[in-house]
DNA sequence: AATGAATGAGTATTCATTCAT
DNA sequence: GATGAATGAATACTCATTCAT
């Protein structure tokens, strides 16, 4: 499974976590202010010509202010990847809501998660440097967006919505989709002329979906997929 | 089309290129040194925790020599995405030869980026990295791999064994497949051990060929793929 | 004229200036003492083998800590020919308060700078080096003077106490004379045992001073000076 | 004395000095090539930034030749400052040539020293850098055209046509003039637009000597020069 | 709680000089 | 004699972190 062992990770990155310094109202606001400042820089510059004055100045408090809200720079950016992550999951899991079918609901958490990505630019340049910066934290992003998937994914295979394709492998598919056409048809479309990133493209979408949706249908009855009997 | 403008970045990354200085059996001997130094300093450390001195340590020269064959820490690692991209399609195109047809040149190319990754993990984190080292190297990475996606993708379709999705839409989905589960069922893998990470797991790999197939499969005569009309 | 635009450059040099970093007496007190070790070590290293370790150790302050009061190597070496041309021109205005006329306050003047160039070794080494530094600062510390000079010159021409030669001219001759013979008669005569140079040697200062003093003498009436006709 | 000892300086300097190899006229002429390129880099980049590849390529060799002519960077400075220093002396001596008194010597004289420094500036750039580099050729340098000052004024005294003044300090001011003047007007006149300085106003050209030479005429009969008393 | 002055470890890059060819 | 590849010492500058206020 890859529940794995994300708690004294998200310990440490959680300023709400028993033992952690108890904040008040205006803390609270200080804390979530520099984590709007660590997206927009980590997103601009990169984790390493980010540089913590940098991340004050943006959030408009005292750099030495920093270091009562983390501990470090590394810390913060751990705290960031686990809350953009949420935000992730929390976009995908509105955007399914109410979808009548498997079917439905995939489009929606892919709508979702794009809709994300274009917004969020700092998801996806945060998470490709969280690889050389904690190995640990990417883990953990990428761990809980295929959780996701993968139970619903068992769910439709249940009801004979999706095919009896191995269900993480198939999520892990599915993430490395979402990844990489966010990152070409999106992030990089108007990266030229530095213009925020919009929507993805409708037709590109629907191309997506439909390999997507092809690729998870169950098999007409009598049907095999192709290549099965070899490789299993 | 992906053939976008890299030459300017192939020209300075190559050593070999007109107006570059000719070097004699050793001076490539020596460049080649560097390279390989470079790979495993970058793979190991990152680019930024990677110097010039533990490259050239590695190799076995001198500081300054460095100079003579990279102008800089960012060309080298421009010059290392190159080759090593250049290594990794070699490595695919030579698995290919001799596939009868689409699934098994498939299945073939697939398997080849496969071993790549586990014999050079460097690939994965180096190209990670790139995003914010040299954002056009790694456009010019990816899109050197889909273009031969690409390519295959429309000769199959040419000729039946792929159903009339969008190549390049498809091509960057296979790429993103590529990577996440090479990274998820190879590098992550045995990480914990820092063990040189093996084979990928057969039956993982036959359940992601199986994806795959089955996305590109063309469909039977009277099915029409899921979603289509809805989507065009 | 030579009022030139120096203001940029004086602005930058100014820590005091709008817009820098608003000090405190501590503040003020470590700018000192990095203006004063620079002074040292210019003068005793040159430029180039001056480095910031070698000011902020001869400062008694940590090396990160320089950079909190100057841009750059450059920045602080302006700013010392600039302290340096303000105190030597206090210098001669300062003896020269009180000559009863142009005479005595000639003698003055030149005593004033002498007598600096001795206490202030560090001013002749750092302007000769400015000319490939900073040519800029070097025609600022030049101008200065000569604008001093250009000013008592008029004033004494307005009463008849110096010739009518051209005032700008002259005061370049006095600039020239003024650094050549200091160098030659103070910093020159005891460099060889490495002592700190001591006066200009009285005679020689007579000398000098009948020199210029007959130079710019009111011609007796009757009297051509040399030359005249043949080159005006 | 000026006479010092600048043998031992001399020699290191002097590719003919007996000791030093022998060359053929092919090797003359590459060390003449070499003090050529080191004039134009010297002056154009100053000491620190001239590099011996810059050289060397400048005069159109390989780099290693260069150790075959001279010891080091500081040693080529050196003849190239003695070079230059014979040159500049042998244009002012050229220019007295048939000068009938001492009034016209002068006039050629000086005339000879700022076409020189019009048409090699590196003359001014590198014995203001020289102070750092090798104090003893700057010294070397003055002192030898000092010297040829101090020759002609005592002779024009012998005849009564300069006056009684002491012909040391009287020359080191001319020199100081010289070198002042020479660089506010011809050198710095045309420095913003990067060309070539040229002739020297012939107005500034008459006021200076004016001042020189009333500075040095003999005294008419009768007539003290200011302030002779009180200064001795 | 908030601040920002002070610190010093860490690193890319240059270049005079050597020496094998 | 001529060459130029190889070397490594030397240095300006950045920035995460501490701590006195």
């Amino acid at each position: 499974m890859t529940t794995d062992d994300f708690s004294e990770l998200e310990r440490r990155a959680d300023p709400q976590a028993p033992g952690a310094p108890r904040r008040n109202k205006r803390g609270l606001a200080t804390q979530q202010k520099l984590l709007d400042a660590a997206e927009a820089v980590f997103a601009e510059l990169g984790y390493h010509d980010a540089s913590i004055v940098k991340i004050t100045e943006r959030a408009g408090i005292g750099m030495g202010t920093f270091y009562l809200y983390f501990d470090s720079k590394r810390t913060i950016f751990e705290a960031l990847v686990i809350d953009l992550n949420r935000r992730v999951r929390h976009s995908m899991a509105e955007a399914m809501l109410g979808a009548a079918n498997r079917l439905e609901a995939e489009r929606a958490g892919f709508a979702g998660f794009f809709r994300f990505t274009a917004e969020h630019p700092a998801l996806y340049r945060v998470v490709r440097e969280a690889e050389l910066v904690s190995p640990e934290v990417l883990r953990l992003h990428y761990s809980r967006i295929v959780e996701g998937y993968v139970e619903g994914l068992r769910k439709a295979q249940a009801v004979g919505e999706v095919s009896d394709i191995d269900a993480e492998v198939a999520a892990w598919a599915l993430m490395g989709i979402g990844e990489m056409v966010g990152a070409r048809y999106i992030l990089w479309e108007r990266d030229g002329d530095g213009q925020r990133p919009g929507e993805i493209d409708p037709t590109v979408f629907a191309d997506v979906m439909r390999f997507i949706e092809t690729a998870l249908a169950p098999r007409p009855a009598g049907h095999e997929a192709p290549g099965q009997e070899a490789a299993q």
